[in-house]
DNA sequence: AAATATTTTTAGGTTAACCTAATATTATTA
DNA sequence: TAATAATATTAGGTTAACCTAAAAATATTT
């Protein structure tokens, strides 16, 4: 009987609309979630299904007991991931309450142990807190991912490591044939003027590749 | 043309097998998401609508150039978000491994960067980490999250702030009705014997309440 | 009390994401 | 090569989550 994201929403909604107003309606509780409200009158009927919500037609929305542990559950992880990208990393509030709306349904009892803990960390401590904000500023966008070399870069005698195979799928497909596959380890042999071909060992077996496919293997030096 | 949750999956999917087999086949790609054939070709059918992959019926499924990509930065956020998960917070590999399928797919650009600047910096500060590692600890569950008092464990002349109410429903609108709402702020004339009733003072009003009333009013001192 | 406006409910429809079961295809093996 | 096994595809169906438009019920004004 989990709830799904959506009727995690729902609830959500009710719960604010009656700590609010002291009671959600069905109007309220579709504005709040920009949603008609022959939306919420059969989101609604679900929860009222599952045992989460009191509701006879014309009257008000109200959280059962059961209802009201997970609405408020599901509050608490809200706030604390709100928390974590608003304080810890400085995402824009704007960014961080729609994405918070989407984690929020993706945690559970340890995550949500272990990110309030974090939270608190770095509140306590802010010394660490200064210390992230100086390292983060450092690191300009793009410096973090697909930061790998590629096998064109790399010359005689090199031993490397296969990361991954980039390129059109015809192209990869054919390389990883030739047994260029993500952890294998190659030597290279001999490299032409200009780069092409560069001739590499891998299993004991000879291969030429064209500089142009070179460029698609990313490679690790070992 | 937005992916859903499920299409970055399948896409993710699809990466994955060509890079481990250098192809990907419907009956692979199914396995892998525990799903059946038909759907696999039913959401690879929506993925070439959308121009991310090259199927026809009988042969391979490939990613195309922007489907390479897309699948790559999901699978960079993947990647991320379960080294969060797992190196910094410290969460089971079976659980962090499914919370990350879910969160991968709310991420933007801004919080990529920052969860993969946290990353580094606690790789980087083993201080850091080591000095949070003992802090997490100290934080038996539980401790975190509701540990407001309630009205009736207070006395005569407390100044007092309204945080939340809890109890039934019904129970919950009276209160609420009567002005006792989140942020409110009343003070405490006079607690009978065995604290039963309370009565304060709210907007210049007076209010008697029982004691099962008060236990329901989570409230700060002010 | 009528008339008007707001709110709720119902009826009926669409789409994504699943499924089962039946029918092609394509590979393997005898 | 024929029989068998494995895969892929189609056909048809369900459910959650949305929608519009119309009808019914409530509130608010004249
Ligand atoms: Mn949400
Ligand atoms: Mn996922
Ligand atoms: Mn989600
Ligand atoms: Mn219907």
């Amino acid at each position: 009987m989990a709830l799904t994201e959506t009727l995690e929403d729902y609830l959500q909604a009710i719960f604010h609309e009656e700590n609010e107003k002291g009671m959600a309606r069905v109007k309220d509780v579709a504005k709040k979630l920009a949603v008609r409200a022959s939306s919420v009158v059969e989101a609604v009927n679900r929860l009222k299904e599952a045992g989460y919500v009191l509701y006879e037609k014309g009257d008000f929305i109200r959280l059962t007991e059961p209802g009201q542990e997970v609405a408020q559950r599901t509050f608490e992880r809200n706030l604390v991931v709100y928390r974590f990208l608003d304080q810890v990393l400085g995402v824009e509030p704007e960014h961080a309450r729609k994405l918070t709306c989407g984690i929020e349904h993706h945690m559970d009892r340890q995550f949500f142990d272990a990110l309030s803990a974090l939270c608190f960390f770095f509140e306590r401590n802010s010394d660490v807190q200064e210390k992230f904000r100086r390292f983060a500023d450092s690191y300009e966008k793009g410096m973090i991912c697909d930061m790998y070399a590629t096998l064109d870069q790399f010359g005689k005698g090199d031993t490397l490591k296969v990361i991954k195979v980039s390129g059109d799928a015809f192209l990869r497909q054919r390389l990883i044939a030739m047994g260029l596959t993500p952890g294998q380890e190659i030597v290279i042999e001999r490299v032409a003027p200009l780069g092409d071909p560069v001739d590499v060992v891998l299993r004991g077996y000879h291969l030429s590749l064209r500089k142009e496919e070179a460029k698609c293997i990313k490679v690790e030096k070992i």
